[in-house]
DNA sequence: CTTGACCTTGGAGTATACTCCAGCGTTCAG
DNA sequence: CTGAACGCTGGAGTATACTCCAAGGTCAAG
């Protein structure tokens, strides 16, 4: 059993991170000492750890949340959380794709520049930008 | 000139969206009539074109606003302009690898998941979101 | 017994880009 | 002249994931 500050070190978030977590109902101490401490155990550091992991594959805390009920109910199987992931991976690959939009917009910004010593009121990235099109449509 | 309204509808934005913009400091009214209503042109509209396709390029309406305000300094030239491009283009390319690490993530624990129809209790992506590392380096 | 490090709660603040609202004045068609 | 449609301001609310703070209680060492 540790407090707050010791499981706060061991994963390497903040006090206010882990009661922030609790507020959100994603963690649970173990328990509470006579004083009112939390107390945590190696449970809660697992914890932790997943929602950590979680976090880098792209889910948010609220997602992280249903995970974690998931896990909690008998009846759910691992298709329901293969689920999950499965449409997080599409939604990633929305993201990135609009992103890669992004890119080659400015790409074209960038070599549409021809002299960078022009003077801005003939900058052509800016005339572009005014103009009608610059292709991003994904959004 | 037209009104907030009509800008609005031609730029297909909301009339709160273009007084947030002036809030802001992106945009200004070409006048006022004599009741106060904001009364805009044809340079507002292409303003407003820009700041879109700015956005649409990855740009926050804050790095916008600089934009907007070399485009109205004379000494700025356009390499100013073509910099912060290349800048942005380094940062959106930063965040497509963070996803795909994500993707890749999200990948392997789809793959390790077997068998769909085991109870949570046995499910490989949870265990695998327990476990130490799931490789997602980049943030 | 004191000092410092630790813990508690509740609440406010951060960034981003809006959106919605109340309560009011203006403009125009019929 | 009236009502609908439009405009104005100031302020609050939204989502996300924290972070910081004040005011206070607790604990262990010296």
């Amino acid at each position: 059993m540790f407090t707050i500050g010791k499981l706060a070190s061991l994963a390497s978030v903040s006090n206010d991170t882990l009661r922030y977590y609790e507020q959100e109902g994603l963690i649970e101490p173990a328990g509470k000492s006579p004083a009112g401490y939390r107390l945590y155990d190696k449970d809660s550091a697992r914890r932790i750890r997943f929602i950590k992991h979680a976090q880098n594959c792209g889910f948010t805390l609220a997602e992280i949340r249903d995970l974690l009920a998931l896990r909690a109910r008998d009846k759910a199987c691992c298709g329901d959380v293969r689920t999950r992931a499965v449409e997080k991976k599409l939604q990633i690959e929305g993201r990135i794709r609009a992103m890669k939009a992004m890119s080659k917009a400015l790409d074209q910004l960038i070599s549409e520049c021809a002299n960078e010593t022009q003077p801005v009121n003939e900058c052509t990235i800016i005339a572009a930008l005014e103009r009608a099109a610059v292709s991003t449509k994904v959004h």
